[in-house]
DNA sequence: TCTGCATGAAAAA
DNA sequence: TTTTCCTGCAGAG
């Protein structure tokens, strides 16, 4: 679920919920009650996505408090009409607002931040496609005097932020890039091309809430992204055939996860 | 019912 | 590079 176009859905979704309006807040769990007793009762200012992390901010008069949430391999939020009910298993913070709730479970990051702690965040985060300004010539700096593998570099959310394992594999096939070259021979072309992947594809993630990159016209004929349709070109096929030339998929590890390609397409 | 794996990343080694 | 965090689900049996 989490890339990062699930926390840009998930961060308007609470702007909607709860922007403007004092919300309850609680850790049923217990391991955010420090945390959920001091924003407890303020208003939900605001929330905003930084790749993969999400902000919240939470204000009462002059008084105003950060909570930093990561979603981690599989964290979410579950949404609730009002009343909630018992919370079901580990939740580790509970939203009450006006009409919804929302239960937060199996985040790896669930805290109060500091300013200063939200400012260390962004500057060690690389530009986000789905952010409003992000600017691609950081990364560009980055990925074209580096040696490493761009496989290995789009996922590093230092030099992009919010692309994970899904989106690497399909950006990079859509680019008919070999995982394995080295970020330093990616020509200024193929990168603005990736970029400007990223940004379309991951915006569709957002609309359509879930990861949909495979073109009509590649299976069925002439027309766009249709609901129903395959929508991955190369992730978790392992052994089956590319969608364009019939070679098996490949699979191997790569930045400590899954990587997969199509040998044939990707030079 | 049980097992292993997963769209992530910090910390340990 | 490996371990750990610790949820949900698909596939096996």
């Amino acid at each position: 679920m989490p890339e990062g176009h699930t926390l840009h859905r998930l961060a308007r979704r609470q702007q909607k919920c709860f922007g403007g309006r004092e919300v309850r807040v609680s850790s049923p769990q217990g391991r955010f009650a420090a945390g959920a007793t001091v924003v407890d009762g303020m208003e939900f200012h605001r929330a905003e996505a930084w790749g993969k992390h999400l902000i919240q901010r939470y204000r009462d008069g002059a008084r105003q408090q950060i909570v930093h949430v990561h979603l981690g391999l599989y964290g979410g939020f579950t949404e609730l009409p009002v009343p909630m009910g018992e919370p079901i298993g580990q939740v580790r913070m509970r939203i009450v607002g006006d009409e919804v709730g929302m239960d937060l479970r199996g985040p790896t990051a669930c805290e109060l931040y500091t300013p200063a702690e939200l400012d260390d965040l962004v500057a060690r985060l690389g530009p986000d496609p789905l952010r409003r300004g992000a600017d691609p010539e950081r990364a560009w700096q980055a990925i074209h005097r580096s040696a490493r593998p761009i496989g290995a570099l789009l996922m590093d959310q230092k030099v992009i932020a919010g692309v994970g394992n899904v989106y690497r594999a399909e950006v990079l096939f859509r680019a008919r890039l070999d995982p394995l070259r080295a970020g330093r021979g990616v020509g200024r072309a193929a990168f603005d091309e990736l970029w400007t992947d990223l940004v379309t594809l991951m915006r569709i993630g957002v609309r359509r809430r879930r990861i949909h990159v495979v073109r009509v016209e590649d299976d069925y004929g002439p027309g766009s992204y249709a609901p129903d349709r395959p929508r991955t070109y190369v992730y978790r096929r392992t052994g089956e055939p590319c969608r364009i030339c019939g070679t098996p998929i490949a699979m191997a590890e790569m930045a400590g996860r899954n990587l997969y390609w199509c040998p044939n397409c990707q030079r």
